[in-house]
DNA sequence: TATATACCTACTTTGTCAATAGGATTAAAT
DNA sequence: ATTTAATCCTATTGACAAAGTAGGTATATA
């Protein structure tokens, strides 16, 4: 399993502000209870996405969160790898990974990359927007 | 990361076989060596295939691994599959996960099924035959 | 000033990953 | 029969992450 409770989580998250935040900003208290998560935990997962610019925020009475472009704009692809870190499917394909010495002659290697390649155009065709309803 | 060097040294070792197979067994000791993998690691991982009945194994002197089949009748996905479990990429799409009551109404569940299914349709088109070399 | 919210630090529990250690069993070669 | 070379078996370890829990601080609105 590749993908944790984080980016299921977040990415539900963001879909619910999507699909709430038609007025003003969106309490998390009240995510937590439409979604069934806790609210403590979720605390942590929405702390990374204000950290990573996906959300704003407002402290104090009234306040909550709001998506700060348009649905269409959040690739769901974007918003897993905020969580989750890289998508790729083994450890040599992660970003800062100096060439493998075996690489020139690995069989595999080809395997991965594709591999890598075809999560990553999937995940990046959907967007907030594919999402939400009504 | 979704495949961990159980799935990776797994695959390895049946290529490295399936290309020094020619005459009779090949020893752990050898793809060991040739692969830069621990032997005693190597050894849990093999294990596996074993019990899972994609390798022949003889004891004692002159012993050691072999296919027992085709090359072109292992396809990725098995392999893999045999030691990282199922390739789910979300925990509420591994078998024997009875439905979840949020599935009715989940966003989010479609975008899963169809990750799943380009993973696995990726991983399924490839077979030992493809990655070994001359 | 009360209230409702986001923000912050620390801890816990459970499990998995990637090995390592040390031997027991088996089959072939001498 | 004995040595040798291999697989097989059980147990342990250290590091790390996942998924939360606990308790408090700061801030904006009514």
């Amino acid at each position: 399993m590749m993908i944790s409770t984080k980016g299921r989580y977040a990415l539900r998250f963001l879909i619910d502000v999507a699909e709430n935040q038609s007025d003003g900003f969106v309490p998390l208290k009240d995510v937590a209870a439409r979604q069934e998560i806790s609210e403590k935990y979720l605390e942590i997962v929405v702390k990374e996405l204000v950290k990573g610019g996906l959300l704003d925020a407002l402290r104090g009475k009234g306040g909550g969160y709001r998506l700060n472009r348009p649905p269409e704009e959040y690739s769901v692809k974007s918003i897993i790898e905020r969580m989750e870190g890289p998508l790729a499917p083994v450890a040599c394909l992660e970003p800062g990974q100096g060439t493998c010495p075996r690489s020139k002659d690995c069989r595999t290697l080809p395997i991965w990359q594709g591999l890598d390649k075809v999560i990553s155009d999937y995940l990046a065709q959907f967007t907030l927007a594919d999402l939400i309803r009504e």
